[in-house]
DNA sequence: TCTCTCACG
DNA sequence: ACGTACGTGAGAGAC
């Protein structure tokens, strides 16, 4: 696809600007000036009633969006380090936790089968809407699909998908009817929850968590939309913020009952940070997987 | 105080 | 013809 990086040599100068100027900013400046005076560490709030998901959400500072995606990003985040030697930092993050929701509570067998044989899903979906075998997947192939399966969730439609990965909006609706057509009950999962939302104003997680649309009936297709693109992914999202959370009851719960100095400190909605003994690495790393 | 932009999942 | 992928928080700059 032909973008401005192609035209004129500015724009990727801009482009390199904008990411150090926001580094620097909102994290190697912001940061240190935050530090506690008694603790010396940084302390953010979680919030439990600010996403509409029932996600967490972290402030003063956020800590669910420290820099990981480009390379400056990642000298950024190894300032985050254990409170001393006898501590290491320990990370766990479920895979794939929002597709593997959709495919348990839609209950389609295709992707569940996948997800239950240890195949990546991204190849998955690819082998199922090009019609090819596994090892006929090329890249180009599993990144349209990896695509897709993000898109989903989201109720992308073929717009969307199209400037997405740059293909036109034909092809795009081509590579999501033939989604359907390979994952039904996704989609008549994603239809039900949006049919439930009209009738009754809301929709619900996996553990009965509300979120009400009140523009699910607008005559306005653009604020309708917005609210059927709801209907879709906040049970996908909020359930997922579920999940995590009972995880988080449990280990805290394990942690207090073997009177552990290791610390669960971060969350960042489908991983868990933890500042570990390592004496103690033995005991957690179970207490952490089996969750 | 608002908008734009961009950091993360 | 229209608008078009979810959820957040924060800094810069305009007003």
């Amino acid at each position: 696809m032909l973008t401005l990086k192609d035209v004129h040599p500015i724009i990727d100068k801009i482009l390199n600007y904008r990411e150090i100027t926001k580094l620097k900013s909102t994290y190697v400046d912001a940061l240190p000036k935050m530090v506690n005076p008694v603790t010396q560490r940084v302390h953010t709030t979680f919030r439990q009633t600010i996403a509409a998901t029932g996600r967490l959400s972290s402030d003063n500072p956020n800590l669910q969006n420290i820099p990981i995606r480009t390379e400056r990003g990642q000298q950024i985040r190894k300032a985050f380090i254990p409170r001393n030697n006898d501590f290491v930092l320990i990370s766990a993050d479920y895979s794939q936790i929002e597709l593997r929701l959709v495919a348990a509570m839609s209950g389609d067998e295709s992707m569940l089968d996948a997800f239950k044989n240890n195949i990546d899903i991204h190849t998955a979906t690819a082998a199922k809407v090009y019609g090819v075998e596994l090892k006929d997947v090329t890249k180009e192939m599993r990144y349209k699909a990896k695509s897709v399966n993000f898109g989903i969730i989201y109720g992308q439609g073929a717009f969307g998908l199209a400037q997405n990965i740059g293909v036109t909006r034909t092809e795009a609706k081509n590579i999501i009817d033939n989604y359907f057509l390979q994952f039904p009950k996704i989609k008549d999962y994603m239809n039900g929850n949006i049919k439930f939302a009209k009738e009754q104003g809301y929709v619900k997680t996996i553990m009965g968590r509300r979120r009400y649309l009140r523009d699910i009936n607008s005559k306005n297709f653009t604020v309708r939309g917005f609210a059927e693109r709801n209907a879709i992914n906040s049970p996908v999202q909020g359930s997922a913020a579920d999940l995590i959370k009972l995880a988080m009851i449990d280990i805290h719960t394990e942690f207090k009952k073997h009177n552990l100095k290791s610390k669960m400190t971060l969350q960042v909605h489908d991983e868990l940070v933890f500042d570990a003994h390592k004496s103690e690495l033995e005991i957690i790393k179970p207490i952490i997987q089996q969750k």
